[in-house]
DNA sequence: CCACACTCTGACCAACCGGTCAAGTTTTTT
DNA sequence: AAAAAACTTGACCGGTTGGTCAGAGTGTGG
């Protein structure tokens, strides 16, 4: 018997439709930014009438909040890997590791953060404030208890997070200045590994690990 | 004699205005991204009418083409401080010194330039091919001079020029997240001072300078 | 003092944007 | 099979945007 093509649900067919759109969204939206992006561009690139974008995301404004949210969900879950870790050289290596995956799978997704960030949050502030302030007072507890077992030196938990965030972003946000800066091709995959190499040895050794 | 308010020349008075409405412009792109910002809010920010802007400036592409390319040669300018230092430890100190001081001091420029690059780098693209890609190789034969003189650990000067970019800009950048953490206040003093201090440390530390 | 070039600005315009809506089509329920 | 609910879409709309322009104001060289 063939895997004959279940004909889809509803429900099924809205979540598709929902997931054609938001991708398409986050696609534009990385590319242009929320101001520049235009619904009408959006549509366009998920290839349905610009009316029927209306009919699941009332608004301009809903619809980048969903692929905001959604970006911040990923992000979280993937850090999962630095509390079960036993040290900082499993738990920040793993950590890194997944956030440079992150940043070369999903680059569009990164970039969206950045520009809702750097723009002030205006529609994610509430978790900023709430979920993220949460997350990270629970790493920096995990760092120090680190340090006050010996495994590192006494660094700034905080400032080690930062640089974490902003080291592996970097590949994802800047990765067109990186690729222009390696002869205009996009990094090779021996050329990603490197970079992971290089990012963990130098963090890795500059905390003492 | 006092010193009387020369009348000022028609040309310095040209160079005023423009100054006056670039630094409006840096301001309205870095908050509200190329598409999100309008030509009548860079006019209220400068307190001219819309018609003066589109006198000194043709287009708002061109405006903000200078605007990018302004803070491009700030970039620049502030790396001297690279090539005159004896070895790592002088040389990337003082160059993370410099960058986070541009990151405090200015950083609606760093905002406009990540928001440029992040969006495909539409308006510098040439930059990035010439003045940025001699300037890279540059410093990396720099550091690569001072692993082979044993003065560091044998890095790849390209990543690790990826990561002090990054890291120093993060602050800039993502500003307004870190106020988030930091309980909605501004960065201190104290606490700029023990970002540079972290920053140093780890990577200092970790190219075994 | 005058002619000329430079500077400034309110009013205006075509193009475009986010969003609406009514009418049609398809799918599910009864 | 009829009715109801969910979905699709072309046409349309008020508001905003980047940009224009004629004409008024102002400093400068001869």
């Amino acid at each position: 018997m063939p895997a004959r093509p279940q004909p889809l649900s509803r429900k099924d067919r809205r979540r598709e439709s929902e997931k054609l759109i938001l991708r398409a969204a986050e696609k534009v939206f990385a590319e242009a930014g929320f101001g520049g992006a235009t619904m009408q561009l959006i549509a366009d690139v998920a290839g349905l009438p610009k009316a029927n974008l209306h009919y699941y995301f009332p608004t301009k404004e809903s619809l980048y909040r969903q692929v905001v949210e959604s970006i911040f969900q990923n992000w979280l879950t993937a850090a999962d890997v630095f509390d079960s870790a036993p040290g900082p050289v499993e738990g920040i290596g793993a950590y890194i590791d997944a956030k440079m995956e992150i940043s070369r799978r999903y680059p569009d997704g990164s970039k969206v953060w950045a520009s809702e960030v750097m723009h002030g949050a205006p529609v994610i502030q509430d978790y900023l404030e709430t979920t993220l302030v949460d997350w990270t007072e629970g790493r920096m507890a995990v760092i120090q208890r680190w340090i006050d077992e010996g495994r590192m030196d006494p660094i700034d938990p905080r400032h080690l997070l930062y640089m974490l965030w902003a080291t592996t972003q970097h590949y994802a946000d800047f990765g067109h200045q990186i690729e222009t800066l390696n002869g205009g091709a996009p990094l090779s995959d021996a050329q990603w590994q490197a970079a992971k190499a290089s990012v963990k040895a130098i963090i890795l050794k500059g905390i003492g690990a």
